[in-house]
DNA sequence: CTGAATCCTATTTGATACTG
DNA sequence: CAGTATCAAATAGGATTCAG
């Protein structure tokens, strides 16, 4: 869905109206990225390493470019540590925090609909 | 995006808990997705063309599938009038009309941080 | 520990033409 | 008008390996 983010940022350039839902959620598309936010929305500040935790079945490869692109969205903060061996923080912007109460809602609602697809 | 449908559909299935962000996610994702749950949830109901015109880039086929799916996911209603020509409305279902919070607030935080995405 | 570089595959979207 | 079928293109996601 990395198209939409591409697509989206393009019209945005060309002052195209009637794209701001769409950016939206080219910001929050991608398999991992809403989840990803409302981690560092509750959890506050995650190493790499903690957030490739959570997600069990994510790739080191994944993960990285799903928090590149966040970050190229203004979304997180990467912050990183000149250790031996690398230290690198993640954690949500001003502009992600702003992006909280929709990803609660997306929770919310969720959590209020799963039976209705449990057929 | 639409791994992500029958993915979270599957982990609905067996019980798993933490994708309550990804069902809803799941649902609104696909290049025009919310944005067709958008007008349907403020004009009403529209035909297949009318929405069809909406899109003037959006293919015949493309659009036939994202309103199949959302129809499939208990989203909106299709309305067959038998008549030659053939006329098919589309309106949002109640679960549908419940996911507009989400879409309207997607929305404003498009319109509010358009400027940050205008570099 | 973090991440870059390749290569590979599944999926999504799109183009086009055909049907009742 | 609405929908289907087929085929081609783009790309997101994943497996694996190497590097600082």
């Amino acid at each position: 869905m990395n198209d939409l983010r591409r697509e989206v940022r393009k019209k945005i350039e060309n002052g195209e109206f009637n794209c701001e839902k769409e950016l939206t959620l080219s910001i929050i598309s991608g398999k991992w990225k809403i989840t990803i936010i409302y981690y560092l929305g509750t959890d506050g500040t995650l190493r790499f390493s903690e957030i490739k935790h959570l997600f069990p079945k994510i790739t080191h490869k994944v993960l990285t470019t799903q928090v590149r692109e966040l970050e190229e969205d203004g979304i997180i903060q990467r912050r990183v540590f000149p250790e031996v061996p690398p230290r690198v923080e993640y954690s949500l912007t001003e502009l992600g925090q702003s992006l909280m109460p929709i990803v609660l809602m997306m929770y919310e609602w969720g959590k209020q609909n799963l039976k209705s697809f449990n057929k």
